[in-house]
DNA sequence: GATGAAACGGATGAGCA
DNA sequence: TGCTCATCCGTTTCATC
């Protein structure tokens, strides 16, 4: 990849809402070849959206965990990650090798809310879990650096 | 909250580059009455702000791993966050309860990255690791339920 | 990749409920 | 306080070189 698409996928990552024009004052380029810049890396699935970060303490979902997965039957069909994927508290789910098979990420509104997705987890999932409560988070969603 | 700024950070949440005309269009508002209460939910800090999605595997970054570190010496001052801020390789850390004292997530470009930056962190934190690869990702980053 | 023109969206202030 | 409307200016988009 170009240095030139290096720097803009580096802007657009920290403001997703950029103008195509400063975007281009930025790397030295006219508006209209930023902005092809940008499809191109959109048609490339480098960028692959644009989202707005969003507080989630302030919208009533203080509490984050991880939570592993441990299936019950190893002999049973491993789909998890599409039983789960109905499940709005759970924002990520990465297969992973070690012990577990699956680290998920969830954000509730309590420790109620905790215990019973936790439930609801097991249940449709036929796993074991292994809860990792968030005290805080020093940083989160950093940009990689391209 | 109220029922058309939940409405709103779910579509930003989804399409952070949305002009507020089509936010209005949504949610029954004209434009400015939309750019006024994006406003609002970004000063109340409900919306942090915006950001690219990008790829990792399409910038050179395709491993993953969850990091695990627990200090080496309980007494000392515990600031393995700042400690390992400038490292670009770490994209969250996490405070968490239970055995750990800390969850990181990194990304890198190889098997061989990773060790140089489990040797880093080990060094700078003064803590010891417990890695764990990440082989696939069914899904991530998917926006709160607000 | 740059330029220029037309269409569009964003910002702002006045007026109103 | 929060909305609409009108207006101005910057941005996006597209054709063209």
């Amino acid at each position: 990849m170009e240095d030139i698409d290096r720097q803009i996928v580096r802007l657009l990552a920290r403001d997703g809402r950029m103008s195509w024009t400063d975007l281009g004052r930025a790397t030295g380029l006219s508006t209209s070849a930023a902005q092809q810049r940008v499809r191109r890396l959109e048609q490339r699935g480098v960028l692959t959206g644009y989202a707005a970060v969003v507080d989630a303490e302030a919208v009533g979902l203080p509490l984050t965990a991880f939570i592993s997965l441990t299936p019950i039957d190893p002999s049973a069909p491993d789909d998890a990650p599409e039983r789960l994927a109905g499940l709005p508290e759970v924002e990520a789910c990465h297969s992973v090798a070690g012990q577990e098979s699956y680290i998920l990420k969830v954000r509730v509104a309590s420790p109620g809310a905790l215990e019973s997705l936790l439930a609801t987890i097991r249940a449709r999932a036929g796993v074991s879990t292994r809860t990792t409560i968030v005290l805080s988070t020093p940083y989160e969603a950093r940009p990689p650096e391209v």
